[in-house]
DNA sequence: AAATACTTTAATGTATACATTAATATAAAA
DNA sequence: TTTTATATTAATGTATACATTAAAGTATTT
Protein backbone atom coordinates (compact mmCIF):
# COMPACT_ATOMS: atom_id res chain seq x y z
CA UNK A 1 0.00 0.00 0.00
CA UNK A 2 2.51 2.66 -0.86
CA UNK A 3 5.58 1.99 -3.50
CA UNK A 4 8.51 3.92 -4.22
CA UNK A 5 6.96 6.21 -6.65
CA UNK A 6 5.05 8.34 -3.88
CA UNK A 7 6.71 11.46 -3.41
CA UNK A 8 9.23 12.04 -0.79
CA UNK A 9 6.72 13.73 1.71
CA UNK A 10 3.77 12.13 1.65
CA UNK A 11 5.83 8.96 1.58
CA UNK A 12 7.44 10.26 5.11
CA UNK A 13 4.25 11.67 6.63
CA UNK A 14 2.62 8.34 6.47
CA UNK A 15 5.46 6.28 7.45
CA UNK A 16 6.04 8.35 10.41
CA UNK A 17 2.66 8.68 11.10
CA UNK A 18 1.92 4.93 10.87
CA UNK A 19 4.93 4.25 13.17
CA UNK A 20 3.88 6.02 15.98
CA UNK A 21 0.19 4.98 15.92
CA UNK A 22 2.00 1.22 16.17
CA UNK A 23 4.14 2.71 19.41
CA UNK A 24 1.74 4.30 20.62
CA UNK A 25 3.13 7.47 20.62
CA UNK A 26 -0.24 8.36 18.82
CA UNK A 27 -2.88 6.62 21.40
CA UNK A 28 -6.11 5.28 20.22
CA UNK A 29 -8.40 8.72 20.76
CA UNK A 30 -5.37 11.10 20.28
CA UNK A 31 -7.02 13.83 18.35
CA UNK A 32 -5.34 16.38 16.07
CA UNK A 33 -5.63 18.81 13.65
CA UNK A 34 -3.88 19.22 10.25
CA UNK A 35 -1.75 22.33 10.40
CA UNK A 36 -0.72 21.06 14.32
CA UNK A 37 0.12 17.56 12.63
CA UNK A 38 1.50 19.03 9.63
CA UNK A 39 3.60 21.22 11.91
CA UNK A 40 5.10 18.74 13.79
CA UNK A 41 6.00 16.94 10.32
CA UNK A 42 7.35 20.11 9.52
CA UNK A 43 5.41 19.98 6.17
CA UNK A 44 2.29 21.68 4.27
CA UNK A 45 -0.97 20.41 4.94
CA UNK A 46 -1.35 19.11 1.36
CA UNK A 47 0.82 16.40 1.69
CA UNK A 48 0.22 15.73 5.21
CA UNK A 49 -3.69 15.10 3.86
CA UNK A 50 -2.59 13.00 0.99
CA UNK A 51 -1.17 10.91 3.96
CA UNK A 52 -3.85 11.28 5.89
CA UNK A 53 -6.12 9.34 3.05
CA UNK A 54 -4.08 6.34 3.18
CA UNK A 55 -4.00 6.15 7.05
CA UNK A 56 -7.71 6.66 6.81
CA UNK A 57 -8.23 3.94 3.80
CA UNK A 58 -5.80 1.40 6.07
CA UNK A 59 -8.64 1.84 8.83
CA UNK A 60 -5.81 3.28 11.30
CA UNK A 61 -7.19 6.80 11.39
CA UNK A 62 -10.49 8.91 11.13
CA UNK A 63 -10.70 12.29 9.48
CA UNK A 64 -14.08 13.89 10.71
CA UNK A 65 -15.37 16.53 8.75
CA UNK A 66 -14.56 20.08 10.16
CA UNK A 67 -13.03 18.04 13.70
CA UNK A 68 -10.27 16.84 12.82
CA UNK A 69 -7.85 13.73 12.77
CA UNK A 70 -8.72 10.61 15.40
CA UNK A 71 -6.90 7.55 15.87
CA UNK A 72 -9.05 4.86 16.06
CA UNK A 73 -9.16 2.51 18.77
CA UNK A 74 -8.79 -1.31 18.27
CA UNK A 75 -12.21 -3.02 19.63
CA UNK A 76 -12.84 -6.59 20.53
CA UNK A 77 -14.99 -6.97 17.40
CA UNK A 78 -12.29 -5.81 15.49
CA UNK A 79 -9.91 -8.37 16.68
CA UNK A 80 -12.47 -10.95 15.43
CA UNK A 81 -12.64 -9.78 12.67
CA UNK A 82 -9.12 -10.00 11.66
CA UNK A 83 -8.42 -12.94 13.28
CA UNK A 84 -11.16 -14.56 10.91
CA UNK A 85 -9.68 -13.29 8.06
CA UNK A 86 -6.04 -14.43 9.24
CA UNK A 87 -7.62 -17.79 10.06
CA UNK A 88 -9.48 -18.08 6.01
CA UNK A 89 -5.84 -16.74 4.39
CA UNK A 90 -3.09 -18.07 6.33
CA UNK A 91 -3.90 -22.00 6.39
CA UNK A 92 -4.67 -21.72 3.04
CA UNK A 93 -1.43 -20.31 1.51
CA UNK A 94 0.66 -23.10 4.19
CA UNK A 95 -1.19 -25.65 2.23
CA UNK A 96 0.30 -24.64 -1.03
CA UNK A 97 3.56 -24.07 0.26
CA UNK A 98 3.25 -28.10 1.54
CA UNK A 99 2.07 -28.97 -1.43
CA UNK A 100 5.06 -27.20 -3.28
CA UNK A 101 7.75 -29.35 -1.71
CA UNK A 102 9.95 -26.55 -1.32
CA UNK A 103 13.69 -27.25 0.06
CA UNK A 104 14.62 -26.72 3.41
CA UNK A 105 16.92 -23.58 1.72
CA UNK A 106 13.63 -22.15 0.55
CA UNK A 107 12.22 -22.63 3.48
CA UNK A 108 15.24 -20.84 5.80
CA UNK A 109 13.54 -18.10 6.35
CA UNK A 110 10.53 -19.61 8.39
CA UNK A 111 13.36 -21.91 9.96
CA UNK A 112 15.39 -19.12 11.15
CA UNK A 113 12.16 -16.84 12.62
CA UNK A 114 11.11 -19.96 14.30
CA UNK A 115 14.75 -20.31 15.89
CA UNK A 116 14.35 -16.66 16.86
CA UNK A 117 11.01 -17.18 18.80
CA UNK A 118 12.95 -20.16 20.67
CA UNK A 119 15.66 -17.83 21.67
CA UNK A 120 13.66 -14.99 22.27
CA UNK A 121 11.59 -17.40 24.69
CA UNK A 122 14.92 -18.11 25.97
CA UNK A 123 16.08 -14.98 26.58
CA UNK A 124 12.19 -14.21 28.30
CA UNK A 125 12.16 -11.06 25.55
CA UNK A 126 8.97 -10.56 24.64
CA UNK A 127 9.25 -8.11 22.35
CA UNK A 128 11.70 -10.12 20.48
CA UNK A 129 9.46 -13.16 20.09
CA UNK A 130 6.46 -10.73 19.11
CA UNK A 131 8.81 -9.80 16.47
CA UNK A 132 9.80 -13.24 15.67
CA UNK A 133 6.09 -13.85 14.98
CA UNK A 134 5.49 -10.96 13.03
CA UNK A 135 8.37 -12.34 10.39
CA UNK A 136 7.27 -15.98 10.32
CA UNK A 137 3.66 -14.75 9.24
CA UNK A 138 5.17 -12.45 6.84
CA UNK A 139 8.05 -14.58 5.62
CA UNK A 140 5.56 -17.51 4.91
CA UNK A 141 3.25 -14.98 2.26
CA UNK A 142 6.31 -13.66 0.78
CA UNK A 143 6.92 -17.64 -0.12
CA UNK A 144 3.61 -18.33 -1.23
CA UNK A 145 4.11 -15.27 -3.87
CA UNK A 146 0.38 -14.18 -3.83
CA UNK A 147 1.18 -10.13 -3.52
CA UNK A 148 -2.65 -9.95 -2.50
CA UNK A 149 -2.20 -12.37 0.69
CA UNK A 150 0.65 -10.18 2.16
CA UNK A 151 -0.30 -6.78 1.57
CA UNK A 152 -3.83 -7.90 3.24
CA UNK A 153 -1.98 -9.39 6.15
CA UNK A 154 0.16 -6.89 6.63
CA UNK A 155 -2.59 -4.19 6.93
CA UNK A 156 -4.24 -6.19 9.24
CA UNK A 157 -1.32 -7.00 11.12
CA UNK A 158 -0.45 -3.11 11.39
CA UNK A 159 -4.32 -2.75 12.81
CA UNK A 160 -3.91 -5.08 15.01
CA UNK A 161 0.24 -4.34 16.29
CA UNK A 162 -1.04 -2.48 19.38
CA UNK A 163 -3.67 -4.39 20.82
CA UNK A 164 -1.09 -7.51 20.22
CA UNK A 165 1.64 -6.00 22.63
CA UNK A 166 -0.56 -5.34 24.90
CA UNK A 167 -2.09 -8.60 25.09
CA UNK A 168 1.54 -10.46 25.17
CA UNK A 169 2.20 -9.38 28.32
CA UNK A 170 -1.05 -10.69 30.04
CA UNK A 171 -0.71 -14.57 29.02
CA UNK A 172 0.99 -17.42 29.56
CA UNK A 173 4.13 -17.54 27.53
CA UNK A 174 3.77 -18.52 24.33
CA UNK A 175 5.56 -21.67 24.50
CA UNK A 176 2.75 -23.82 22.59
CA UNK A 177 2.53 -21.02 19.98
CA UNK A 178 6.23 -21.27 19.11
CA UNK A 179 5.80 -25.35 19.12
CA UNK A 180 2.70 -25.01 16.67
CA UNK A 181 4.99 -23.05 14.26
CA UNK A 182 7.71 -25.35 14.09
CA UNK A 183 5.59 -28.06 13.61
CA UNK A 184 3.76 -26.23 11.02
CA UNK A 185 6.83 -25.67 9.15
CA UNK A 186 7.85 -29.67 9.28
CA UNK A 187 4.61 -30.87 7.81
CA UNK A 188 5.59 -27.85 5.04
CA UNK A 189 8.67 -29.61 4.21
CA UNK A 190 7.38 -33.01 4.60
CA UNK A 191 4.81 -31.96 2.10
CA UNK A 192 1.84 -32.70 4.20
CA UNK A 193 -0.51 -30.75 2.86
CA UNK A 194 -3.70 -31.52 5.13
CA UNK A 195 -1.96 -31.46 8.02
CA UNK A 196 0.15 -28.56 7.81
CA UNK A 197 -3.49 -26.85 6.64
CA UNK A 198 -5.38 -27.83 9.55
CA UNK A 199 -2.14 -27.30 12.47
CA UNK A 200 -2.11 -23.65 11.32
CA UNK A 201 -5.35 -23.34 11.32
CA UNK A 202 -6.34 -24.39 14.70
CA UNK A 203 -3.02 -22.26 15.55
CA UNK A 204 -4.92 -19.60 14.65
CA UNK A 205 -7.72 -20.60 15.93
CA UNK A 206 -6.74 -21.11 19.62
CA UNK A 207 -4.48 -17.65 19.16
CA UNK A 208 -7.81 -15.67 18.10
CA UNK A 209 -9.75 -17.09 20.93
CA UNK A 210 -7.16 -16.66 23.65
CA UNK A 211 -6.60 -13.02 22.43
CA UNK A 212 -10.32 -12.42 22.74
CA UNK A 213 -10.66 -14.16 26.05
CA UNK A 214 -8.14 -11.92 27.40
CA UNK A 215 -9.46 -8.74 25.98
CA UNK A 216 -12.80 -10.25 27.70
CA UNK A 217 -11.24 -10.96 31.08
CA UNK A 218 -9.38 -7.72 31.55
CA UNK A 219 -12.21 -5.55 29.97
CA UNK A 220 -9.98 -4.35 27.29
CA UNK A 221 -12.74 -2.58 25.51
CA UNK A 222 -10.24 -0.64 23.10
CA UNK A 223 -6.98 -0.66 22.46
CA UNK B 1 -12.70 2.13 1.83
CA UNK B 2 -14.54 5.52 2.06
CA UNK B 3 -17.43 7.07 4.34
CA UNK B 4 -19.56 9.94 4.27
CA UNK B 5 -16.94 11.73 5.71
CA UNK B 6 -14.87 12.31 2.95
CA UNK B 7 -15.65 15.23 1.41
CA UNK B 8 -17.83 16.01 -1.56
CA UNK B 9 -14.99 16.88 -4.50
CA UNK B 10 -12.83 14.03 -3.31
CA UNK B 11 -15.31 11.38 -3.25
CA UNK B 12 -16.72 12.46 -6.26
CA UNK B 13 -13.57 12.15 -8.14
CA UNK B 14 -13.71 8.63 -6.55
CA UNK B 15 -16.63 7.32 -7.21
CA UNK B 16 -16.76 8.75 -11.06
CA UNK B 17 -13.31 7.47 -12.03
CA UNK B 18 -13.82 4.32 -10.68
CA UNK B 19 -16.84 4.21 -12.34
CA UNK B 20 -14.92 5.23 -16.07
CA UNK B 21 -12.25 2.64 -15.06
CA UNK B 22 -14.76 -0.18 -14.34
CA UNK B 23 -16.81 0.16 -17.39
CA UNK B 24 -13.73 0.58 -19.38
CA UNK B 25 -13.98 4.57 -20.15
CA UNK B 26 -10.74 4.82 -18.89
CA UNK B 27 -9.25 1.32 -20.43
CA UNK B 28 -6.16 -0.08 -19.07
CA UNK B 29 -3.11 1.61 -20.78
CA UNK B 30 -5.12 4.83 -21.04
CA UNK B 31 -2.57 7.65 -19.54
CA UNK B 32 -3.43 11.51 -18.51
CA UNK B 33 -2.00 14.05 -16.06
CA UNK B 34 -3.70 15.81 -13.77
CA UNK B 35 -4.19 18.98 -15.08
CA UNK B 36 -6.59 17.21 -17.73
CA UNK B 37 -8.09 14.70 -15.44
CA UNK B 38 -8.87 17.63 -13.02
CA UNK B 39 -10.54 19.61 -15.31
CA UNK B 40 -12.48 17.11 -17.27
CA UNK B 41 -13.72 16.53 -13.69
CA UNK B 42 -14.85 20.56 -13.03
CA UNK B 43 -12.29 20.42 -10.14
CA UNK B 44 -8.64 22.01 -9.12
CA UNK B 45 -5.82 18.93 -8.83
CA UNK B 46 -5.83 18.77 -5.07
CA UNK B 47 -9.26 17.04 -4.79
CA UNK B 48 -8.23 15.16 -7.33
CA UNK B 49 -5.33 14.08 -6.38
CA UNK B 50 -6.52 12.64 -2.94
CA UNK B 51 -8.75 10.63 -5.25
CA UNK B 52 -6.04 9.28 -7.27
CA UNK B 53 -3.55 8.27 -4.59
CA UNK B 54 -6.94 6.19 -2.94
CA UNK B 55 -7.23 4.38 -6.70
CA UNK B 56 -3.98 3.59 -6.25
CA UNK B 57 -4.21 2.24 -3.02
CA UNK B 58 -7.09 0.42 -4.41
CA UNK B 59 -4.57 -1.28 -7.37
CA UNK B 60 -6.44 0.87 -10.15
CA UNK B 61 -4.30 3.43 -11.20
CA UNK B 62 -0.76 4.26 -10.75
CA UNK B 63 0.89 8.15 -10.52
CA UNK B 64 4.46 7.82 -11.86
CA UNK B 65 5.96 11.07 -10.98
CA UNK B 66 6.27 13.16 -13.31
CA UNK B 67 5.04 10.81 -15.93
CA UNK B 68 1.37 11.06 -15.04
CA UNK B 69 -1.41 8.78 -14.29
CA UNK B 70 -2.02 5.32 -15.56
CA UNK B 71 -5.10 2.80 -15.44
CA UNK B 72 -3.55 -0.63 -14.40
CA UNK B 73 -4.30 -3.70 -16.84
CA UNK B 74 -5.42 -6.92 -14.43
CA UNK B 75 -2.83 -9.64 -16.07
CA UNK B 76 -3.24 -12.84 -15.45
CA UNK B 77 -1.23 -13.50 -12.77
CA UNK B 78 -3.56 -10.56 -11.20
CA UNK B 79 -6.55 -13.17 -11.97
CA UNK B 80 -5.14 -16.18 -10.13
CA UNK B 81 -4.31 -14.16 -7.03
CA UNK B 82 -7.58 -12.74 -7.11
CA UNK B 83 -9.06 -15.94 -7.06
CA UNK B 84 -7.07 -17.45 -4.52
CA UNK B 85 -8.10 -14.78 -2.00
CA UNK B 86 -11.39 -15.09 -3.12
CA UNK B 87 -11.36 -18.52 -2.70
CA UNK B 88 -9.71 -18.73 0.84
CA UNK B 89 -12.46 -16.13 2.35
CA UNK B 90 -15.55 -17.07 0.66
CA UNK B 91 -15.91 -20.62 1.49
CA UNK B 92 -15.03 -19.81 5.32
CA UNK B 93 -18.00 -17.24 5.22
CA UNK B 94 -20.20 -19.80 3.78
CA UNK B 95 -19.26 -22.29 6.34
CA UNK B 96 -20.29 -19.90 9.27
CA UNK B 97 -23.67 -18.80 7.64
CA UNK B 98 -24.38 -22.55 7.57
CA UNK B 99 -23.87 -22.73 11.07
CA UNK B 100 -25.86 -20.21 11.72
CA UNK B 101 -28.95 -22.12 10.83
CA UNK B 102 -30.02 -18.54 9.25
CA UNK B 103 -34.00 -18.78 8.43
CA UNK B 104 -34.98 -18.61 4.68
CA UNK B 105 -36.02 -14.81 5.50
CA UNK B 106 -32.50 -14.10 6.62
CA UNK B 107 -31.43 -15.28 3.43
CA UNK B 108 -33.62 -13.80 1.03
CA UNK B 109 -30.45 -11.89 -0.49
CA UNK B 110 -29.27 -14.89 -1.43
CA UNK B 111 -32.33 -16.43 -2.68
CA UNK B 112 -33.05 -13.53 -4.78
CA UNK B 113 -30.19 -12.91 -5.98
CA UNK B 114 -29.66 -16.79 -7.93
CA UNK B 115 -33.47 -16.09 -9.05
CA UNK B 116 -32.24 -13.29 -10.57
CA UNK B 117 -29.00 -15.13 -12.04
CA UNK B 118 -31.98 -17.72 -13.43
CA UNK B 119 -33.98 -15.61 -14.70
CA UNK B 120 -31.10 -13.48 -16.63
CA UNK B 121 -29.88 -17.25 -18.09
CA UNK B 122 -33.87 -17.13 -19.55
CA UNK B 123 -33.34 -13.64 -20.63
CA UNK B 124 -29.68 -14.05 -21.91
CA UNK B 125 -28.62 -11.55 -20.52
CA UNK B 126 -25.22 -11.81 -19.54
CA UNK B 127 -24.82 -8.20 -18.12
CA UNK B 128 -27.70 -9.11 -15.23
CA UNK B 129 -26.47 -12.27 -14.76
CA UNK B 130 -22.86 -10.74 -13.82
CA UNK B 131 -24.30 -8.70 -12.12
CA UNK B 132 -26.93 -10.34 -10.11
CA UNK B 133 -23.68 -12.99 -9.53
CA UNK B 134 -21.57 -9.28 -7.57
CA UNK B 135 -24.65 -9.46 -5.98
CA UNK B 136 -25.03 -12.53 -4.23
CA UNK B 137 -21.22 -12.33 -3.17
CA UNK B 138 -21.43 -9.40 -1.43
CA UNK B 139 -24.74 -10.18 0.11
CA UNK B 140 -23.20 -13.35 1.54
CA UNK B 141 -20.27 -10.91 3.00
CA UNK B 142 -22.90 -8.90 4.36
CA UNK B 143 -24.74 -11.64 6.42
CA UNK B 144 -21.67 -12.83 7.32
CA UNK B 145 -20.79 -9.28 8.91
CA UNK B 146 -17.52 -9.39 8.81
CA UNK B 147 -16.74 -5.60 7.26
CA UNK B 148 -12.78 -6.87 6.49
CA UNK B 149 -14.24 -9.68 4.44
CA UNK B 150 -16.48 -7.40 2.29
CA UNK B 151 -13.80 -4.43 1.80
CA UNK B 152 -11.49 -7.07 0.86
CA UNK B 153 -13.64 -9.01 -1.22
CA UNK B 154 -15.39 -5.74 -2.86
CA UNK B 155 -11.99 -4.37 -3.90
CA UNK B 156 -10.62 -7.78 -5.61
CA UNK B 157 -14.12 -7.55 -6.92
CA UNK B 158 -13.62 -4.22 -8.48
CA UNK B 159 -10.23 -5.25 -9.61
CA UNK B 160 -11.27 -7.82 -11.75
CA UNK B 161 -14.78 -6.73 -13.27
CA UNK B 162 -12.94 -5.57 -16.25
CA UNK B 163 -11.82 -9.27 -16.97
CA UNK B 164 -15.06 -10.77 -15.65
CA UNK B 165 -17.11 -8.87 -18.03
CA UNK B 166 -15.12 -9.50 -21.15
CA UNK B 167 -14.17 -13.20 -20.62
CA UNK B 168 -18.25 -13.90 -19.88
CA UNK B 169 -18.67 -13.62 -23.51
CA UNK B 170 -15.60 -15.89 -24.16
CA UNK B 171 -17.19 -19.44 -22.37
CA UNK B 172 -20.30 -21.34 -22.09
CA UNK B 173 -23.50 -20.04 -20.21
CA UNK B 174 -23.06 -20.35 -17.24
CA UNK B 175 -25.42 -22.34 -16.16
CA UNK B 176 -23.33 -24.35 -14.08
CA UNK B 177 -22.38 -21.46 -11.85
CA UNK B 178 -25.92 -20.70 -11.18
CA UNK B 179 -26.81 -24.29 -10.34
CA UNK B 180 -23.85 -24.15 -7.76
CA UNK B 181 -25.25 -20.99 -6.16
CA UNK B 182 -28.62 -22.19 -5.01
CA UNK B 183 -26.82 -25.56 -4.44
CA UNK B 184 -24.75 -23.01 -1.63
CA UNK B 185 -27.72 -21.76 -0.49
CA UNK B 186 -29.34 -24.90 0.19
CA UNK B 187 -26.58 -25.94 2.12
CA UNK B 188 -26.62 -22.73 4.28
CA UNK B 189 -30.35 -23.45 4.42
CA UNK B 190 -30.14 -27.29 5.85
CA UNK B 191 -26.88 -26.19 7.68
CA UNK B 192 -24.91 -28.14 6.48
CA UNK B 193 -21.45 -26.77 7.06
CA UNK B 194 -18.64 -28.94 5.43
CA UNK B 195 -20.66 -29.69 2.33
CA UNK B 196 -21.34 -26.01 1.82
CA UNK B 197 -17.93 -25.02 2.27
CA UNK B 198 -16.92 -27.54 0.20
CA UNK B 199 -19.41 -26.65 -3.04
CA UNK B 200 -18.25 -23.47 -2.57
CA UNK B 201 -14.86 -23.94 -2.72
CA UNK B 202 -14.72 -25.83 -5.83
CA UNK B 203 -17.33 -23.06 -7.58
CA UNK B 204 -14.89 -21.25 -7.16
CA UNK B 205 -11.61 -23.47 -7.82
CA UNK B 206 -13.55 -24.22 -10.82
CA UNK B 207 -14.35 -20.31 -11.85
CA UNK B 208 -11.15 -19.49 -11.58
CA UNK B 209 -9.45 -22.38 -13.62
CA UNK B 210 -12.04 -21.75 -16.29
CA UNK B 211 -11.25 -18.27 -16.51
CA UNK B 212 -7.50 -18.37 -16.52
CA UNK B 213 -8.40 -21.19 -19.26
CA UNK B 214 -9.78 -18.32 -21.35
CA UNK B 215 -7.20 -15.89 -20.42
CA UNK B 216 -4.73 -18.38 -22.47
CA UNK B 217 -6.81 -19.75 -24.59
CA UNK B 218 -7.56 -16.05 -26.44
CA UNK B 219 -3.46 -15.56 -25.23
CA UNK B 220 -4.88 -11.94 -23.60
CA UNK B 221 -2.22 -10.85 -21.42
CA UNK B 222 -3.96 -7.57 -20.90
CA UNK B 223 -7.49 -6.96 -19.55
C1' DA C 1 22.57 13.90 -41.61
C1' DA C 2 23.80 12.68 -36.96
C1' DA C 3 25.03 13.93 -32.62
C1' DT C 4 25.30 17.11 -29.03
C1' DA C 5 24.13 21.06 -26.40
C1' DC C 6 20.85 24.31 -25.27
C1' DT C 7 15.84 26.07 -24.74
C1' DT C 8 11.42 25.63 -23.95
C1' DT C 9 7.50 23.50 -22.19
C1' DA C 10 4.75 21.59 -18.99
C1' DA C 11 3.80 18.31 -15.19
C1' DT C 12 4.61 17.16 -10.65
C1' DG C 13 5.23 18.00 -5.64
C1' DT C 14 4.41 21.22 -2.32
C1' DA C 15 3.16 25.62 -0.18
C1' DT C 16 0.03 29.12 0.38
C1' DA C 17 -4.32 31.60 -0.01
C1' DC C 18 -9.09 31.85 0.78
C1' DA C 19 -14.06 30.96 1.33
C1' DT C 20 -17.09 28.37 4.13
C1' DT C 21 -18.70 26.94 8.35
C1' DA C 22 -18.61 24.40 12.84
C1' DA C 23 -17.39 25.38 17.35
C1' DT C 24 -16.54 28.48 20.89
C1' DA C 25 -16.72 32.68 23.23
C1' DT C 26 -19.05 36.91 24.20
C1' DA C 27 -22.87 39.92 24.71
C1' DA C 28 -27.76 40.87 25.17
C1' DA C 29 -32.20 39.71 26.69
C1' DA C 30 -35.42 37.29 29.58
C1' DT D 1 -28.97 33.37 36.32
C1' DT D 2 -30.37 31.18 32.35
C1' DT D 3 -31.28 31.54 27.70
C1' DT D 4 -30.81 33.32 23.26
C1' DA D 5 -28.49 35.85 19.88
C1' DT D 6 -24.28 37.60 17.99
C1' DA D 7 -19.43 37.81 17.19
C1' DT D 8 -15.08 35.52 16.99
C1' DT D 9 -12.07 31.97 16.06
C1' DA D 10 -10.12 28.54 13.65
C1' DA D 11 -10.28 24.23 10.91
C1' DT D 12 -11.59 22.16 6.84
C1' DG D 13 -12.14 21.73 1.78
C1' DT D 14 -10.54 23.54 -2.23
C1' DA D 15 -8.13 26.60 -5.45
C1' DT D 16 -4.15 28.73 -6.84
C1' DA D 17 0.75 29.82 -6.92
C1' DC D 18 5.32 28.43 -7.58
C1' DA D 19 9.81 26.00 -7.66
C1' DT D 20 11.82 22.00 -9.58
C1' DT D 21 12.78 19.06 -13.16
C1' DA D 22 11.80 15.49 -16.77
C1' DA D 23 10.73 15.44 -21.42
C1' DA D 24 10.27 17.48 -25.85
C1' DG D 25 11.80 20.55 -29.09
C1' DT D 26 15.27 23.58 -31.29
C1' DA D 27 19.59 25.08 -32.50
C1' DT D 28 24.41 24.21 -33.12
C1' DT D 29 28.27 21.64 -34.30
C1' DT D 30 30.59 18.05 -36.64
Amino acid sequence: MMQKSRSSLVNDAYRRLKQEIRSNRLPPGFHGTEPEMAERLGMSRTPLREALVLLEADGLVEMKPRRGIYILPILPQDMKEIYEVLTAIEPEAVAVLAARKLSETELKPLIDATARMEQALDDDDLEAWANADDEFHKELLILHGNKRFLSIASLLFDQAHRARVITLRMREKPYRSTAEHKTVVEHIIKGEIEEARNVYREHRERAGAELLAILAKYKLQQL
